[in-house]
DNA sequence: ACCTGAACACCGTTCAAGT
DNA sequence: ACCTGAACACCGTTCAAGT
């Protein structure tokens, strides 16, 4: 018998697990999100799916914001690292950081929370990190530069996660054009390299250009 | 007697604006944030600050969201444009991106917003969109190239702006840095340039690499 | 044309009472 | 230890009734 088995005795003909979990709660959230979307999660529907009574989610969550942190970890795990360890850095950092941007761009409502989010609770998210550190580290980039890089390709990812929400018609001058000529030009004439979307050329700009970056920070022999 | 008097008349003793205006409602919403914060931002505050039952703003207004999109172009008269024009092309967008990211920080709430404000019903914002166009024009870069390239310069500014809130310690990894070196020894080694917060060593790094790729499209001899 | 007051349909959260 | 059901203190918004 196994000392976890010990201290939790259980009887027969109940579930291995716990109803409620920061697990099950967790993914019943991302339930009720993947159907319902943001504006429909609530801590009713959210007790719903888990056929429970709304106040009784607050024996396990000290308030909804926690369950949105800890979606917010979760979610973290469907970002690709894979090419880390597989790929040049610039090309793994690449895969991270588009696939990053889809993810959130999909879950635009966390983004603000991320400011708020310590790694000590986000478990999945200081595994990113790390993941991330190591691949920057063995780059050759310096160890002062990794956390200001960092933070800076996040924001990046963040700012342009919300943007990718943008209805298609958001820079249309409509009838103010008169008074912003050149603007209205700039949008007439915007880079659509490939049919890509306006939101997507704008991200490789200002990815590759973090890159250039960081690769000028690099030193030594490094791969 | 002008036009507008004309087709206007008003009563002796009656002021000379009416009470409740888009001007006037988004002052009021402004005072209401900066005395009580975002989260005392309510269409109850707002009506009590007007000295008006709630109900009388939805002769005014469609909705909440609409006076938080109202405000959302007054900030950004916040933002300082007036090195366009007036400076080399670069220091210009510095003082730019650091005011946008300041003033916004300061408005946190408000940046989720920004992927849903129309410039049509923002004209200040398009000002500054303009300003900016017409900056990076006579920079010489290429038409093609602007909007992506102010989105991409916003959307760093953006997510910046929320990181800005971060508290100090939002990366300490706490117990669990046994499973992150590297990424625990990045954080005790990161740049601390002239003791500047975490946040602004990020949004350097970040602002000079869109510089630098900025630089790097500008084709003719321009200034 | 624009205001008031009452009402509606929700929220997130708390707490006594049960097992 | 953890659940239920009722209650609380709010929200944003609508609408009939007034002027």
């Amino acid at each position: 018998m196994t000392d976890a088995a010990r201290t939790a005795p259980r009887r027969a003909g109940r579930p291995l697990e716990k109803v409620l979990s920061r697990g099950r709660i967790t993914i019943a959230a991302l339930e009720v999100i993947t159907i319902e979307g943001y504006g429909g999660f609530t801590m009713s529907s959210l007790a719903r799916t888990l056929k429970v009574a709304p106040s009784a989610l607050y024996n396990h969550v000290s308030s909804k914001q926690e369950v949105l942190q800890w979606l917010e970890d979760h979610v973290m795990t469907m970002v690709d690292v894979s090419g880390f360890g597989s790929e040049p850095w610039d090309a793994a950092v690449r895969r991270w950081a588009w696939s990053y941007r889809d993810v959130f761009a999909r879950h635009a409502p966390l983004v603000p929370l991320v400011a708020v989010l310590p790694v000590t609770g986000a478990p999945e998210t200081l595994k990113m990190y790390e993941t991330v550190a190591v691949g920057l580290a063995e780059a050759g980039v310096p160890g002062e530069t990794i956390i200001p890089a960092i933070v800076a390709v996040e924001s990046f990812i963040f700012g342009s996660a919300l943007d990718a929400n943008a209805p298609a018609d958001i820079f249309d001058t409509g009838d103010l054009a008169d008074s912003s000529p050149t603007f209205t030009d700039a949008v007439r004439s915007q880079d659509r390299t490939s049919g890509a979307a306006p939101a997507d050329a704008a991200f490789r700009f200002g990815l590759e250009a973090l890159l250039a970056a960081l690769e000028s920070t690099r030193s030594g022999p490094h791969a």
